[in-house]
DNA sequence: CGGAAAATTGAGTACTCTCAACCAGCGTGG
DNA sequence: CCACGCTGGTTGAGAGTACTCAATTTTCCG
C-alpha cells in the first residue's frame, strides 16, 4: 500500500527495541496479554492452537516483514500462540505507540489495518486448504503461497527458496500427520514438482505445482 | 467494545440504504469489486469460496448484527463469496463513508478495525476445527459456536434456536460430506447431545456438547 | 396433491491415520 | 577421533474414519 513519504517518517520515529530470539520461543501465549506488537525483521515464525488432545494446528507461517501479531493491538488476550520458527530479530513495538500512530495517522491506519485483513484472506484460504482438497492438493498449496510470499518480500523470482520448516511443520500447517506429509512430499518429488531437502525447496515445474494444489495468488492481495 | 454516546450518533449518522435480499442471493462475489459493506439487520448469511473441482468451503456464518463483508473495506477485489442463507435485511453501507467516518472518527474506526479482528480470530478457530478434529467434534464444535454467538447477540440463554441450516451446509463449514454429517448428527443426537429438526435446534446437554466438541468460547472475544 | 428439496440408509471403497521400527545427519563429549 | 544421543526423515503393515455412489424416505411448499 502506498504511503507518502511523511508517512514512512513518521512510521520510522515510532519507539521500537530490536531483539533476537532464539528456535522455540514465544512471542505470545494464548491467553496471555500482550503488550506489544511484532514486526519479523529475519527469521521466520508461525501462529497455532493446540487442541484439547494435545494436537497442533498451525495458523499461519510469517517471513520477514511480517507483522506476526498484529492482531493483539486490539484484542485484550491473545487466543493463539505466536512461535519463532528459527532464530528471529525482531523490532518490539509498544501497543499504545501504534495506538496513537494509527489514530494520528489514518494513512498509516489504514495501512495496518490493510495488513490484518490480508492475514484474514490467508485464514480464510487455509480453511478451504484444510478442509476440501487431499493432502497432495494441500501441500502443494501451501508450498505455493510460501514459494509466492517470499519471492514477492524479496522482489526476486527464483526457484530456490531457504526453506527451515520440518515435516512436522507442514503436517501441522496442512491438518495432516507427519507419516503422510512425509509419503506425500515423496510423491511430489517423484513427479518432478519439486526438490526438498537439507533445508532448500527448489519448484521445479511450476505450473504443474499450481495445479495440484488448485493454487492462485488473488487471496493473497499482493499487487494492491 | 464502548463507544461514546457521540460515536453513536456519528455511526447512527452514516449514510445507508435498507435492503432485502432473498435466500441464495450474493451480496458479494469473489473476483469483484465491491463498493458497499453490508450490516445484517435480520436473516442470516455466509461466506465461501469454491475450489478447482467445485466443492464448497464455507468460511463462516454471520447473525443479525454482524458485519457480514467488513473486508471489503479495504480490499479491492474480494477474494470469496457473501451469500444470504435465508431472505435477509441489510443495512448497506458505501466503502467511502466507512473510509470517511473511520478517519475522522479514531474510536469508530478501532471499533470497526476491532469487528474484522474477532472476524479472523473466529477464521483460525476454523481451520483449527476443520484441520484436527474429528467429525463429531467438528460440527459439535460448529454448533457450540453458533449458539454461544446467537445468545450473545440475543442477550438471552435458551438452549432452543432458530437454525435455518441444512445439512449441506454444516458438511460445508466443517469439511465434511453431507452424508457423513449426516450420520454424525445422529450420533449426537443419540447421545442426548442435541435435537435437531424442523429449522430448530435445542441442545439438550451443554457440557456434553462442548466437551465433544473442545469448545472454549475465548476465540470469539465477546466480553471485551 | 404434486414436486422439489432435504434427510436418511446401505454397501463398498479409499484416503489417511496409528503404531512401530529403522535410518541419516549432526553436534557434543569422552 | 569416534561414540553417543537427539532430531528429523523414511518405511511397513494394519486399522479406521470418512468418502462415493445410488436408492429411498421424509419434509416442505405452492
Amino acid at each position: 500500500m502506498a504511503l507518502s513519504a511523511q508517512d514512512l517518517t513518521a512510521l520510522a520515529a515510532v519507539p521500537c527495541e530490536i531483539k533476537t530470539l532464539q528456535r522455540g520461543q514465544y512471542l505470545t501465549r494464548e491467553g496471555e496479554q500482550a503488550s506489544a506488537c511484532h514486526l519479523l525483521i529475519s527469521g521466520f515464525a508461525h501462529r497455532h492452537k493446540l487442541t484439547g488432545s494435545g494436537s497442533r494446528q498451525i495458523l499461519s507461517i510469517h517471513i520477514p516483514g511480517d507483522f506476526a501479531d498484529l492482531d493483539n493491538f486490539l484484542l485484550e488476550v491473545a487466543d493463539h500462540n505466536v512461535q519463532c520458527l528459527t532464530a528471529c530479530d525482531l523490532a518490539v513495538i509498544p501497543k499504545k505507540a501504534l495506538v496513537d500512530l494509527a489514530s494520528s495517522n489514518p494513512p498509516i491506519g489504514r495501512a495496518l489495518w490493510l495488513d490484518t485483513l490480508v492475514d484474514s484472506s490467508v485464514f480464510r484460504e487455509w480453511i478451504v486448504n484444510v478442509g476440501r482438497r487431499d493432502a497432495r492438493a494441500r501441500i502443494a498449496h501451501l508450498l505455493c503461497e510460501l514459494a509466492t510470499r517470499l519471492d514477492a518480500a524479496s522482489g526476486a523470482l527464483t526457484p530456490v527458496h531457504h526453506f527451515p520448516f520440518t515435516q512436522d511443520h507442514i503436517a501441522d500447517a496442512t491438518g495432516l500427520t507427519a507419516v503422510h506429509t512425509n509419503r506425500t512430499l515423496q510423491s511430489l518429488r517423484k513427479e518432478g514438482l519439486i526438490a526438498l531437502s537439507g533445508g532448500k525447496l527448489t519448484i521445479l515445474n511450476w505450473d504443474g505445482l499450481r495445479t495440484v494444489g488448485d493454487f492462485s495468488d488473488r487471496y493473497l492481495h499482493h499487487a494492491a
